[in-house]
DNA sequence: CTGAAAGCGCTAACAA
DNA sequence: TTGTTAGCGCTTTCAG
C-alpha cells in the first residue's frame, strides 16, 4: 500500500532481500536515486557526509550499479573490442593479458575475438562488437580488409590498428618499428658470416607481414646483400607453413646459411623439421624468429628472436582508446604511438657451416 | 507537431539520418513497435507478410537491436563468462576459441578472464562477471577456493565448473576421466620396461592436479609398481616450473628412467632442462606430458602425451550452462557431462636407458 | 494478430 | 546541494 506503486510481479515474502538496485540505496540512505547516483558516479558537489551515507548503505547491501542500464542511459559501455587474429598464436595470448590487465584497470570489460584470418569471422566479429556497442576496438590483426574496415569506420567507434589504418577522426594507428629489430636481426647474421639468408614471411595481404618483409630486404641491402627471391618464402605465421617451407628449402639444391621468420611459430617449425632432417642448429642453418613469444626461451635451441614487446603494444592501443572514448568534444590532436623492436640473442644462430671453424663457439653443457 | 512528443533534443537535419531505432523500423513499415519486437524475436503469431515487410525494412536500414536495452528489461545479457587460470598456458587459448565459437552459434557473447593463480584476481573476476551480468560461468581453473565460489553460487547464477564443485541448483560439473588416458601412460611406460617413474604435480590447491596426481599413484600400484614419494615433485604447470623440478631431479643421486607431467608446460620445460644437461629424451629419459597442446607436435622431440579434448570441454561447458540460463522453470535434471582422455604416443618415450638396448627403435629420418 | 502503455535501472536536465 | 522527472531502446502484459 505504501508501495510506490511499482509492480509486485513476484513473491513477497516478508524480509525477503528485495530488488537491489539504486532506489533501495536511496530508501535506506534516506536521499533520493539522484543523490545515490551522484554519489556513485563521484560527483563532487555531493555533501560528503550524505555521500559516506550512501556508500556505508552500498557497502552493507553489497549493491552494484547495473551495467545494462547504466550503458543505454549514457550510451557508453565501457566495453572495449579486441579483435586478433589467431588466439592459439602465443603472441596474442599474451597481448590479450596486458590488455585486459590495462583496461579493467581503467573500469572497461573486453570484448575478445579472434578471427583466424577469415574475413567472414573478421566481418561477424565486428558486427558483434557493434551490436555490443563497444566504446572502441583495437584491431591487432596486423592487417585487415578494407571493407570491414569501413565497416566499423562508419559507426564512427573508436578504433586503433597496428602499422596501418585510414586516416580519419577517433581512428589511431600504433607504428611499429620492425626495421629496428629485423636490420639488427641481419646485421647479427652478416656478423656472424652469413650472406645466403631465406626469409619466411607471413600472410599475404597482412600488412605487417609485408612491413617485415621489407625491412628485411632494406637491411639486407644495407649489408650489401642482394635478397634472393628463391629464398622469400610463405611461412604463414605458422608452426605448419614453417615446416612447409622449411621442407622447401631443404629440397631445393641451393641451401641458405641462414633463415628470419616472420614470427616465431614459423622458426620452431622451422626448428622441428630441421631435427627431422637430422640437422643441427645453428650448425646447419642458423635461424631467428620474430615476437620473443615465452616458449623462445625453451625452444631447442633457444631462439634468437627480435622481440616486440605485447605489453607496450596493449597499453598504447589502451591508451589511445580511452583518449578518443572519453575525449570531450575536441578531436583530440592524434597522438603517435610507436613500438620498438629489438633483437634477442640467443642460441639459434652461430657461424655458418664450413666458416670459420674453428672459431666456433663451444656451447656451454649448462645454463 | 504530429510527432510523439519525443524531445527532438539534438538536431534535426531535413533527410539526416535519424536515430536507428525499434520506432524508426515501425514508422517505415507501418506497424508498432511492439510487431517490429516481435518479429525480431520470431515470435510465430507474426502475420508472416507482415513480417517479411518488416524484415525488408530491417535489411534496408541495416538495423540492429541494442543489446543493452534487450538485456535490461529481459533481463538476460547473453553473455557467458570464461575463468580461466592463465591464458600464456597454450592450452586455454585453445579452450577459448572452442567455448567462443559454440557460444557465438548460439548467440552468445562472452567475457573471458584470465585469473594466474591470484584469488584476488579471480575474486574481482567474479564480481566483474557479475557486474555484466552475465547468464552463466565457466570456471575453467581446475580448482578454485570455496569463498569465491559462493560469492557466485549465492547470486543464483549458472555455473559450471571442471571436476569438482558444490552442489546446488544451477551447478554443473564436468567429470574428466583423467584415470583412462593416465593409465595407459602408466602402462605404456610400464611396457617399455620403466619402473622408476616420477611425477611433476601441478600446484597445490589445484583440484585437478591432485586428481592426476592421485590416477597416476593408482596406476603406478596397478601395475605393481610402488610411487616413490621422493619422485613426486612440483612442476607448478609451467615452463619454469618444470624445468625447476627436472634439474631437481637431475641433482639426486637416484634418478628415475621417466617422468610424468602434469600438463605439458611442464613437460615441455622437461625437455629443456634436458636439452641443457646434454642428456638426450628418450634415450636418457622418457617424458609424458597431459593436454596434448598444439606445440606438443613440434618438440624435440615430439611429445608424448595424454589427450583432454578441449573442443569437447567447451561444448559441454556451453551446453550445460545453456541448460540452466534457457530452462524454463523446471530444474531440468542435472545431467552428467564427462570427458575422455587418452594417450598420444610420440617420440619423447622409449626403452629405459640400458635395458634391453638391443631393442631399441630406430627413430625414422623423416617424417 | 496487433497496438498501447508500463516499466527494466539508471543518468541528466531542470527545479527547488 | 538535493530532488523530481523525463527518457535511454526494448520487451511484455493487456486490450482491442
Amino acid at each position: 500500500m505504501a508501495d510506490t506503486g511499482q509492480g509486485s510481479k513476484k513473491k513477497r515474502k516478508t524480509g525477503a532481500p528485495e530488488r537491489m538496485d539504486i532506489r533501495t540505496i536511496a530508501r535506506f540512505a534516506n536521499v533520493s536515486i539522484a543523490t545515490v547516483s551522484r554519489t556513485i558516479n563521484r560527483v563532487p558537489t555531493v555533501n560528503p557526509k550524505i555521500a559516506k551515507r550512501v556508500w556505508e548503505v552500498i557497502e552493507e547491501l553489497d549493491y552494484f550499479p547495473n551495467t545494462q542500464a547504466r550503458a543505454l542511459v549514457s550510451g557508453r559501455s565501457w566495453i572495449l573490442g579486441l579483435i586478433v587474429s589467431e588466439i592459439t598464436n602465443p603472441f596474442f595470448p599474451e597481448l590479450i593479458q596486458g590488455f585486459e590487465d590495462i583496461a579493467v584497470e581503467h573500469g572497461y570489460e573486453i570484448l575478445v575475438s579472434s578471427t583466424n584470418h577469415d574475413p567472414k569471422r573478421m566481418s561477424h566479429c565486428i558486427r558483434r562488437m557493434l551490436e555490443r556497442k563497444v566504446d572502441g576496438v583495437a584491431v591487432m590483426t596486423f592487417g585487415i580488409e578494407a571493407p570491414l574496415l569501413e565497416q566499423l569506420a562508419q559507426r564512427k567507434v573508436p578504433l586503433v590498428f597496428i602499422d596501418v589504418g585510414p586516416d580519419g577522426p577517433g581512428i589511431n594507428v600504433l607504428k611499429v618499428d620492425y626495421r629496428h629489430g629485423i636490420r639488427q636481426g641481419v646485421q647479427h647474421l652478416a656478423a656472424l658470416g652469413h650472406r645466403k639468408i631465406a626469409f619466411l614471411r607471413g600472410p599475404m595481404g597482412l600488412h605487417s607481414a609485408q612491413s617485415r618483409l621489407d625491412a628485411f630486404s632494406e637491411s639486407m641491402r644495407e649489408c650489401g646483400i642482394t635478397p634472393d627471391p628463391a629464398w622469400i618464402l610463405q611461412g604463414e605465421h605458422t608452426l605448419e607453413g614453417g615446416m612447409a617451407a622449411m621442407q622447401q628449402l631443404l629440397a631445393a639444391k641451393n641451401m641458405p646459411t641462414a633463415v628470419m621468420c616472420s614470427n616465431d611459430m614459423t622458426a620452431i617449425g622451422v626448428l622441428h623439421t630441421m631435427y627431422r632432417a637430422g640437422l643441427r642448429v645453428p650448425d646447419d642453418l642458423s635461424v631467428i624468429g620474430f615476437d620473443n613469444i615465452h616458449m623462445a626461451e625453451v625452444t631447442i635451441p633457444p631462439l634468437t628472436t627480435v622481440q616486440m614487446s605485447r605489453f607496450d603494444l596493449a597499453r598504447a592501443a589502451v591508451t589511445a582508446l580511452r583518449a578518443c572514448a572519453e575525449a570531450t568534444e575536441k578531436p583530440t590532436q592524434k597522438r603517435e604511438y610507436s613500438i620498438q623492436t629489438d633483437l634477442v640473442v640467443r642460441e639459434s644462430t652461430g657461424f655458418p657451416k664450413g666458416t670459420m671453424k674453428e672459431l666456433r663457439k663451444k656451447r656451454p653443457a649448462k645454463k
